[in-house]
DNA sequence: ATGAAAGCGCTAACAC
DNA sequence: GTGTTAGCGCTTTCAT
C-alpha cells in the first residue's frame, strides 16, 4: 500500500527527529562529515521505505540540488534512427539517474532559443541536441550555449569548443564506395540535397576520397543535388533513378538512407533492372527493414546504442563539472548484403 | 541578448511593483477579478519579454501549480510505431502547453509502480500509457492509478474506468480477413504470439469474425501459436512460413506487423513461392517502407496522430478536472497494395 | 490598483 | 549526533 505525496516532516514527525536528519540518512545531505548515529538512520529508511516516500523534485531544485532532468532535442523531421538512438538514451540516463524530457525542434533556428529557454525554466541540467546541423547559424548556436551551458551535439556542429558525439560518415561513405569499387562498379551514383548540412558535407567528402583512393578522378555527372533530397518519398527515388541510371548511367547509387535505397530499389525493379547486376544499390543506417527486404540492401550501421552511451555519459562529465569540450568519433559498421 | 535566470524580483525591481504584480501581470495568478491598470501591464510586459524572462517551474510547482508536465510510459521492446507516435504526442501536448517526459518500462509489472512514483516525485501531471497491456494484472494497474490518477492509455487495458484511446485491430483485422477472401484467398492463416496480450485477442477476433462473416468454419490448422512470434525476426519468418505455408498450405498470412510481413515475404521469396499468386501476406502498421518494398505490403495503417492527439486531449481534460473515465476508438484503415 | 507577509518542501549554515 | 533558522522563487491571502 503506497501512502500518497508524503513529505519529509511526515517522516520526521514518525521517526522523532527533525527533517534536516532525515535528509542526511535519505539523501546524503550535508556533505560527507555528517555523523548520524546507526539507530536513527535505521529507523529512517524503515520508515521512509515502508512508506515508499519518494522526494518532492521541485522542493530540492528550489534549494539549489540539480532536476535530475536532461533534456533532447529532436528534429521534427528527424528519421527513424533517431528514435532508436532516443531509446537507447532513455535507458542511459536512467541508468545514472536521470530522466529524459522531450522537445521537437523545428527547421528555423529561432526555436533553439525558445526550447533553451524553456529547458532552463524547467531546470534541465543539460541537452543532448540531436537535431540538424545549422553551419550557418554557428554565431546563434553559440547563444544557445550560453542559455544552457551544459550541451552534447549528436553530429558536431560547425562549432569550436562544442561537445559532440559523431558518427564517422566520412569513413563510412568511403568504405561503402571501396566496397563498390572491389565489386567491379565504375560509376558511383550519389545524391545530395544539398552541401550545407554537416552530415551531407561529410558523406560528399567520403565519396571524393574513396574515390580518390583508388586513383579515380570525381565526375560531376555522377553527382546529383536537390533540395527535395532530404526526404525519402517514391517520387525522389524515380526522379534519382531517371537522372543517375537512366540518363546518366551509373552502376552504383549510394543512397542517403535504408528508406530511399529501399525506394529507389523498387523504383528499378518496376524498369527491370537487376539488382545488383545491373544497378548496385546501398542504404544507411541499417534500420531493421534493411535486412528484410529482398535484395537485402548493403548499407552502413550507425552504432545508435553507443552514440546514446557516449552522450549521456559526456554530458554527466559536464553536469559533474569535469570535463572540458570534447568530440567522440564512432566508428560505424559496413554490412554487406545482396544490393551490391 | 538573453539574460540570464532572472527572478520575479529582477522585473520587479525594475518596474518598480511588487513581484505580486509582476506575477498577476505575467502569470494571471490572483483570478479573475483583478485589476491592473494598463499603464503598469504594459510596463511589465514590456520589460519582461525585453529581458526574456522566464519563470522558474519548480518555483510554481512548489506553490501548487501545475508542472505543465506529461509523463510517456513506453515499453522497452516497443514496436516502431509508437515512437511515430511519440512524435505526435510531442507536438500535441506542446501546442497545450504540456512537456513530454519519458521512461521505459521493462516487461515486468513492477516498473510501473516505481516509474509512477518517480513520475510523481517530479509532478508530471498525467502519464499516457503505451506500455503493454497486462491483463492478468488488473489490481497492480488500480494500484498504479492510485498514486497517479490521470492516466491515459494506449490500447485499454482490461479495466474497467480506465480512460484509453485504441484502435480497433479487430475491425482491421476483420477487413483484412474480407479483402483476402475477395481475392480469392481461402486458406488464411494467422501467427500469434499467445492470447494474453489484449492486442492479440483482439485480432484474433477479428479473425474469427471475418471467416464467420462469410460464412467460413475456423480451421485450427491455419493458426499457430508460438511466444516468439512478439519479436519480428527471420528465423520467426522461417518458422512461420514452413509450418503455415509449406506444411499446412494455407494460401494468405496475416502477419502482426510490417516487419513480420517483411521477413515472411523475403523467406517466400527465397522459395520461388509467387506473392500474391501462390500466397498473399498482410502486415500491420503501414511503417513507412510498406510502400517501398517489393512486392508493396498490404497492410492497415494505425492513425498515430489521431491516437496522439487524442491522448493528449483526454489528458488534458482530466488535468483540467472536466472529465470521466472514457474510451476512444479509432478505426484503422486498410491499405492495399500487391502483396494481396 | 497594489503591496506585505506567510508558506509550499526542502537544504545549508550554524547552533547546541 | 541532532535541531533551529533562514531562504530558494513563486503564489496566495489579506490589507490598504
Amino acid at each position: 500500500m503506497i501512502e500518497s505525496n508524503l513529505k519529509l516532516s511526515d517522516i520526521a514527525a514518525r521517526a522523532k527527529v527533525s527533517r534536516t536528519t532525515i535528509s542526511r540518512v535519505l539523501f546524503g545531505t550535508g556533505g560527507e562529515n555528517v555523523r548520524v548515529s546507526e539507530s536513527t538512520r535505521e529507523r529512517i529508511l524503515q520508515i521512509a521505505s515502508k512508506l515508499d516516500y519518494r522526494p518532492n523534485v521541485a522542493a530540492r531544485m528550489l534549494t539549489g540540488k540539480g532536476s535530475g532532468i536532461i533534456g533532447v532535442l529532436i528534429d521534427s523531421h528527424a528519421p527513424a534512427i533517431y528514435f532508436d538512438c532516443l531509446r537507447h538514451l532513455e535507458h542511459s540516463a536512467f541508468t545514472l539517474g536521470y530522466r529524459i524530457m522531450i522537445a521537437q525542434q523545428h527547421e528555423n533556428i529561432d526555436s533553439l532559443f525558445t526550447q533553451a529557454l524553456d529547458f532552463r525554466s524547467y531546470g534541465v541540467e543539460g541537452i543532448i541536441n540531436f537535431a540538424h546541423n545549422y553551419p550557418q547559424h554557428e554565431r546563434e548556436i553559440h547563444e544557445f550555449m550560453r542559455i544552457i551551458p551544459r550541451v552534447v551535439y549528436i553530429r558536431r556542429p560547425a562549432l569550436a569548443d562544442a561537445t559532440a558525439v559523431q558518427v564517422d560518415l566520412e569513413t563510412g561513405v568511403m568504405h561503402l564506395v571501396e566496397h563498390l569499387l572491389s565489386r567491379g562498379r565504375q560509376r558511383l551514383g550519389i545524391f545530395l540535397a544539398d552541401l550545407e548540412h554537416a552530415t551531407l558535407q561529410q558523406r560528399y567528402a567520403g565519396y571524393q576520397k574513396g574515390l580518390a583512393n583508388a586513383g579515380l578522378k570525381l565526375n560531376k555527372d555522377y553527382i546529383l543535388f536537390d533540395h527535395d533530397f532530404i526526404f525519402p518519398t517514391a517520387e525522389n527515388a524515380k526522379k534519382i533513378f531517371q537522372e543517375l541510371y537512366l540518363d546518366r548511367g551509373v552502376d552504383a547509387i549510394i543512397c542517403q538512407n535504408d528508406l530511399f535505397a529501399a525506394f529507389v530499389i523498387k523504383e528499378a525493379l518496376q524498369h527491370s533492372c537487376r539488382i545488383p547486376e545491373d544497378l548496385a544499390i546501398t542504404g544507411f543506417d541499417d534500420l531493421d527493414f534493411a535486412a528484410a527486404f529482398t535484395p537485402g540492401i548493403t548499407t552502413i550501421r550507425q552504432p545508435t546504442r553507443r552514440m546514446a552511451e557516449e552522450a549521456v555519459r559526456l554530458l554527466h562529465e559536464m553536469i559533474q563539472g569535469e570535463s572540458k569540450a570534447q568530440v567522440i568519433n564512432l566508428q560505424p559498421e559496413l554490412i554487406i548484403r545482396s544490393s551490391t
